[in-house]
DNA sequence: TCACACAATGCACACGTTAACAATGATTTA
DNA sequence: TAAATCATTGTTAACGTGTGCATTGTGTGA
């Protein structure tokens, strides 16, 4: 149907492998047959079969970018950075599929010839039994945002944990004592990194930790809500709450809004992530900055070089979450 | 490297067709060594290779997203929501490969071989060329969100311009007279359309239309901030403000909130998306309800039609958008 | 003038899969 | 019992591209 390199040699008057010659700048041939070569093929609009050339080089073009899901619990502007990352790394070399790893009933499709490489950006646990599969097949891979056990293996993240534990000490910094927490989707390893956090910041300063203090979330905004709500039902309000992401404290912000207490006179909130919708809330939201754009790019860079074969080595990356201080909390006593 | 075929009929005693077909399900099989063959290619761990079937069967398993960009001037909540639509229709039978129009520097790379079927997430009328180069090529297109004149095309959007009467219209109805407009992206058909429902709107209630109730902005938050702050600096101050996007009205409500003009009492505010962000604002925003998910969930499964040869009408379909009242709009006089 | 080197091109095969056609043996039919 | 049908399997070629090796032609040096 579509137009072959044979067509383009019979045209020419030369075999099809001084085409494929010509056209893939082969040093072995005749600049000018090189030149009329190439006319012709644009003349009639030539695109390459890139599944002949795959099954011949063994190389796909495809990269795939593997969510542990696509829909529940994975918030946009997330999804939006890690897509907008890769991209720009690869570019027009490669294709990027992405894809979420509950999508697949079987991991059959998840092959060398299919995947030059795979970005893991994953949330869950249950995405090590993706992960070593990926690995069992020998294709080059790199996993992202959360801490994988696996030796011999390029694992990129934030440290959440650290964050955690610095937005809770900006809390204790500001006087506060009383402070509770809205957990993330449950089974998330980062609920449970900035869970933990939270706590050791309250220990390391003599805090004790409440149980009443301690609220299930799920990363999005209702559950945000809801969890406020539940808070604000406790005889002895805390006077701070650390949020484990941005939307669930706009969840927060909203509950509180209508029982009209006001953030930060009343009610002190630190959120995580960063998003950049937050800086534009009145109150604009003090959070911790997680560079989840940094990661996804340094992601694509390290596995294109694996692909390449350049020598990288394996190992774990952590990048540094930061304290951004803006108009949500506030000092007490 | 990998397990093919041959390998498997090497095992089982039979030629590599008779695997072809025990994989295949064919019917001319013994059900006996179908299971057999099935048998020995699990164990071995074989996958398919694409790009051998793709070859021969002349379809890639590819479907291409086409985002006219996938960095400025798309809001997260818009990518997120497309992607998702999309990927629930296409689960695992397809893979989705995602692009900017602008990362081509050529569109070599798009063939019928590489691709079973493309949609088309259109902003700008600089698409037209990517769009005219697909039809070229023969193959099966949807273009969603923005109106292509070209007849025999699949197409599907949301009336934006009526949203925006719509929007405009409510405003009307409780007393506002003086109503500005923040605008989108310059180049984008949508903020024309939004534009031009919004004059429409005035002019049939008799409401001449002021240039100074006209600002620009780009969709982003940051250039809805500096609208706001454009149209708080006129003599004359408008009622209400209609924005072309809910980010932007997001921006608009933190300048409202630094000059300590308080929504809706001395300012009214509509958008236009429906982005669940801003339902959760304090107040929660008035807006014009757009079916992005609904558009691309519709716009995949007819590409998917058009792929398996059914006969779909190519036609252009119109779904509503709708108006959402939350909180930012007040009734004066 | 002849042998040799070298540049440019062609021939033939390979990659893994599917499918048209051929071949085999078993079973049914007249 | 011979012929015909049918179920099952094998043979072979094809898809479009890239590459090792052979081939051709041209120029160079002794």
């Amino acid at each position: 149907m579509s137009v072959t390199i044979k067509d383009i040699a019979n045209i020419a008057n030369v075999s099809h492998t001084t085409v494929s010659r010509a056209l893939n700048d082969s040093p072995l041939i005749n600049p000018e047959t090189r030149d009329k070569i190439k006319t012709i093929a644009h003349e009639l609009n030539y695109t390459p079969n890139y599944s002949a050339r795959s099954l011949v080089l063994e190389k796909s073009y495809n990269i795939g970018l593997f969510f542990s899901t696509i829909t529940k619990g994975t918030s946009s502007h997330f999804f939006h950075d890690v897509v907008k990352g890769v991209n720009h790394i690869i570019k027009d070399k490669y294709s990027l599929i992405v894809k979420g790893i509950d999508d697949y009933q079987n991991y059959n499709l998840i092959n060398k010839n299919n995947f030059d490489g795979i970005i893991v950006m994953t949330q869950s646990t249950k995405d090590n039994a993706f992960i070593y599969r990926v690995l069992e097949k020998n294709i080059p891979t790199v996993v992202l945002n959360r801490e994988v056990e696996e030796p011999n293996l390029i694992n990129i993240l934030s440290d959440d944990k650290r964050g955690a534990y610095k937005a809770v000490r900006h809390l204790i910094e500001n006087g506060h004592r009383k402070i509770a927490i809205i957990e993330g989707q449950e089974g998330f390893k980062s609920t449970l990194e900035r869970k933990e956090g939270y706590m050791e910041a309250l220990m390391d300063n003599g805090i004790s930790i409440s149980k009443a203090y301690i609220v299930k979330g799920n990363y999005d905004l209702e559950s945000g809500y809801r969890a406020m709500q539940q808070l604000l039902q406790l005889e002895d309000l805390p006077t701070a709450v650390f949020c484990s992401n941005d939307d669930m404290a706009v969840g927060a912000m909203k509950a509180l809004g209508e029982k009209g207490i006001s953030i930060p006179d009343k009610m002190s909130l630190i959120g995580f992530d960063d998003n950049i919708f937050t800086s534009y809330l009145t109150p604009a939201l003090t959070t911790i900055k997680r560079p989840i754009e940094k990661i996804s790019k340094e992601g694509a860079e390290k596995l294109i070089q694996l692909i390449e074969g350049i020598d990288v080595p394996k190992e774990r990356i952590y990048l540094k979450t930061e304290l951004v201080q803006r108009e949500s909390v506030r000092a007490i006593k």
